[in-house]
RNA sequence: GGGCGCGUAGCUCAGUUGGUUAGAGCGCCUGCUUCACACGCAGGAGGUCACAGGUUCGAGUCCUGUCGCGCCCACCA
């Protein structure tokens, strides 16, 4: 607000104004004071911060203060002009912009020579106290000691010998002001230089400034310009792009200025907090980032953590009126320390927010008192966050931590992608770009937006929320939406009554589930066999994925199988079941159990949903059951529970059933029309084959006969080396078909070159490890049969 | 100035330690209102993995360079 000054009308006046401010401006206030941790009670228009927060704030203030690692200095710091506060390193924003740089001339004294400086901010000459050339520079030898007059201000300035000035950059002379740039600060202390400050902390020229005083700093700086011009010292004007920093909060130009400020000494906490990560006392997933990490602490300045704004916890510093003792303590002390004077006054400033929320491992857990809390959940095992946090935020975690506990705050942080729109624009409130999760999961759905997160977030990459993923989760929601319906249909069908096998919460008691054997046959149904052998690496791949952070590819695995496993596959073969079956029997247990298998499975990824389907599946209270999904144990892999002949059994029977479906593809032929047709089956197919006739018949539209070891008719035939598929067709239209023979013998021709090249090769033969060779002479064999089929075939086509 | 990362199918991206004929979703093409699902089913087309070298028996994967793109840090007159 215009010319709101804390400084100039003190803190309780500041408030009521602001409070005045709060009254007419809706309750933006008090939502960012909850998210600062503070309580506030409307009613009485007062708030105070959560008491242990404040506690835990003063106490690590105090702390750290007794370890001289929090000192009270004055020093160069940034200052936002328009929130009217000190605001640290982290908070400044640097943006590309298009200034000039302005070449003026400073007489000499007593030569009638003139020195040519460059400057991007004019205005800032007013409050020069010197030039600086580099010792080595031999155009400026004989200046040595002498002084320039100070062009506007007309003060008699020294010419300094510093490294300040690069004899490479413009002239090799630099103008020195230590009131308003880090560098002649640091330069003016080398040389005692006086600081002369022209700026003030609203942005304004100050008396120091002369004629300028009262102008503000933007146009105090065109009128300089335009001053030097007209006394003819303007040399030039060149266009110059440099990075201006900017108040992160609200993009107004950054000034440095000379503050008397709170700081914390970083060095020696950055030096244990790199020690922490470098020792893999705390590990970054992925490794990549504790580069970034250590390239910051290595680069490390002190932290101003001193804030001139009216909300967040006050500096627990005291200072006496009397004799200006500044006490720092955790209650506020009666009397001065030093002189015994009565009436302290407490530090007006408040702390960074990021001062506090660096304590937030522990201050959450009740420290400084030892809370059960604490010593449970003090350190933590994992951090999950953005890498835009990780200077702000994880660092200062680990400072705090390893200096409040002396222990590390957590053991691994993972580090997941931002989330980009579908132009890979990096969302942020200021952008515009956001999107509102209200909105999309109103569209979308909830575990569809949450799933396609979920997919998108590879180690490593940015999540692209597109449109297109999210229809796409969503289809994924429907299709499991969709199965469960069609199983409680046909159970209502088939007079099945609800069940579940119990889960028990004691994840020990938790046995995979076995598929049972039919009543009638006393043999469990292959599918079955298939489909739990299958869930068990469904569930070893999933939990390895998720141990390793690796989300989007457990989300992966478990979208494969549900989809095109369990509906394109084990419901279709179950169908045939359904139909023969009524009541709770084996295959219905069986089914029943595989399905809620996969919807523990899906769970983490699709919450609601699963939860909602889980709760409908059984009835209410059964014995044994925990009271929510969440709760049931999450599938695990079990050695026992693998079936490798049964997916081998399935193989082929999928294998039969796609040789069918392609024949019939290839030949154009109506899906709806029922082909006869000849499986000649070698091995392991015949038996399939014959027991799963009817499951074929169905899912190919394809009555088969079967033929052990036979050899197959010419036409259309599609063969692999377990099986000839041959189906009497009407009217064949082999073109297609030609054409993916043609096709696959080209592939298959290719490999096997590249297999013989690979197996006459000396070095591969001699370098390569022997089971690499096995694996490629094992397979030329497999291509040679298949090259052999393809080529029958072909020429049975000829025909 | 310093650091990090990316460039793979029309689009958006996976591809863990170098080793089958490089994958997915969306889009596209063909055919299906098959009684869970057209937000679906079946089949299909589509990639000299940015470019140039190198290491290796073997490179999308490791190294170097080039080009293009992005991000972070910085006391860049």
């Amino acid at each position: 607000e215009e010319g709101l000054d804390r400084r100039k009308m003190g803190r309780e006046a500041f408030v009521e104004r602001v409070w005045q401010w709060k009254r007419e401006s809706g309750d933006t206030i008090k939502r960012q004071m909850v998210q600062l941790g503070a309580s506030c009670d409307w009613s009485r228009e007062r708030f105070t911060f959560d008491e242990g927060l404040s506690r835990a704030v003063r106490e690590a203030f105090v702390r750290l203060y007794r370890k001289g690692l929090i000192y009270r200095g004055e020093y160069m710091v940034n200052w936002c002009p328009r929130c009217i506060t000190a605001i640290s390193d982290l908070e400044v924003t640097h943006e590309e912009s298009n200034g000039h740089l302005w070449h003026i001339q400073y007489p000499v004294n007593g030569t009638g020579r003139h020195l040519v400086v460059a400057t991007t901010r004019p205005e800032t000459m007013l409050g020069d106290t010197a030039v600086a050339v580099n010792e080595v520079d031999s155009r400026y030898f004989d200046l040595h000691g002498k002084t320039v007059q100070l062009p506007l201000m007309d003060r008699t300035i020294p010419i300094v010998l510093d490294d300040l000035a690069d004899p490479e950059f413009g002239t090799g002379v630099v103008k020195v002001t230590p009131a308003h740039d880090l560098n002649d600060f640091e330069c003016g202390k080398r040389h005692k230089l006086a600081r002369i400050k022209v700026i003030d902390e609203t942005g304004h020229m100050t008396e120091a400034a002369g004629p300028y005083a009262g102008l503000d700093r933007f146009e105090a700086r065109k009128r300089v310009v335009a001053d030097l011009e007209k006394l003819g010292l303007l040399v030039k004007i060149e266009p110059y792009t440099m990075s201006v920093g900017e108040c992160q909060r609200c993009k107004t130009v950054v000034e440095p200025l000379i503050s008397k400020q709170w700081f914390v000494k970083m060095k020696p906490l950055a030096e244990k907090a790199i020690a922490a990560v470098e020792s893999r006392r705390i590990e970054f997933v992925p490794e990549n980032w504790s580069k970034t990490y250590f390239e910051w602490m290595y680069n490390i300045r002190d932290w101003c953590v001193s804030r001139q704004l009216w909300w967040g916890h006050r500096i627990p510093a005291w200072h006496c009126r009397n004799c200006e003792e500044v006490m720092v303590a955790a209650e506020a002390p009666l009397t001065c320390a030093r002189c015994g004077a009565a009436g302290l006054e407490q530090d007006p400033d408040v702390l960074d927010t990021w001062f506090s929320a660096g304590l937030w491992p522990f201050s959450t857990m009740g420290w400084p008192d030892q809370t059960e809390d604490l010593a449970v959940y003090y350190p933590t095992t994992l951090l999950i966050t953005g890498f835009d946090i990780i200077f702000f935020w994880v660092a200062r975690m680990i400072v705090m931590g390893l200096e409040c506990m002396g222990q590390v705050p957590f053991r691994q942080v993972y580090i997941h992608g931002l989330i980009r729109d579908a132009e890979r624009q990096k969302m942020s409130k200021t952008k515009g770009n956001v999107v509102d999760p209200l909105v999309v999961t109103e569209k979308y759905g909830t575990d569809a937006v949450r799933l396609a997160l979920v997919m998108g977030a590879a180690p490593g990459t940015d999540i692209v929320l597109s449109q297109e993923r999210m229809e796409s989760t969503r289809a994924f929601a429907n299709k499991i939406w969709n199965a469960a319906r069609f199983l409680f249909l046909n159970m209502e069908r088939s007079a099945v009554a609800p069940w579940v096998p119990s889960r028990e919460i004691d994840e020990a008691a938790a046995e995979p589930y076995k598929p049972e054997a039919d009543a009638e046959t006393l043999t469990v149904p292959l599918e079955d066999r298939w489909i739990f052998s299958r869930l068990n690496a469904c569930a070893e791949q999933a939990n390895a994925a998720i141990a390793q952070y690796r989300f989007h590819e457990a989300a992966q695995v478990l979208w494969q199988f549900f989809w095109h496993e369990f509906c394109d596959w084990y419901v279709e073969l179950k169908k045939l079941r359904f139909q023969e079956n009524s009541g709770l029997n084996a295959h219905w247990r069986n089914t029943l159990a595989a399905f809620e298998t996969a919807l523990r499975l899906l769970h983490p990824v699709m919450p609601f949903l699963t939860e909602e389907l889980w709760q409908r599946m059984g009835p209410e209270g059964a014995s044994g059951r925990p009271p929510s999904i969440a709760l049931a144990p999450y599938p695990r892999y079990s050695h026992g529970a693998s079936d490798l002949i049964a997916e081998r059994q399935v193989n082929l029977l999928q294998e039969i059933i796609g040789a069918a479906r392609d024949l019939r593809a290839d030949m154009k032929l109506d899906p709806k029309l029922p082909l006869s047709g000849t499986l000649y089956a070698r091995g392991a197919a015949y038996a399939v084959g014959t027991a799963q006739a009817e499951a074929i018949r169905r899912l190919a539209n394809v009555k088969l006969e079967f033929v052990q070891d036979g050899a197959p008719p010419k036409g259309a035939v599609r063969s692999t080396h377990e099986f000839d598929l041959a189906l009497e067709v009407p009217m064949a239209q082999t073109g297609a078909h030609r054409t993916r023979l043609e096709k696959e013998k080209e592939q298959l021709d290719k490999v096997i070159a590249n297999s013989r090249r690979q197996l006459s090769d000396e070095a591969f033969m001699s370098k390569a490890p022997a089971k690499v060779v096995e694996s490629i002479r094992h397979k030329l064999g497999d291509y040679q049969a298949q090259l052999d089929k393809t080529e029958a075939a072909l020429a049975g086509l000829a025909e």
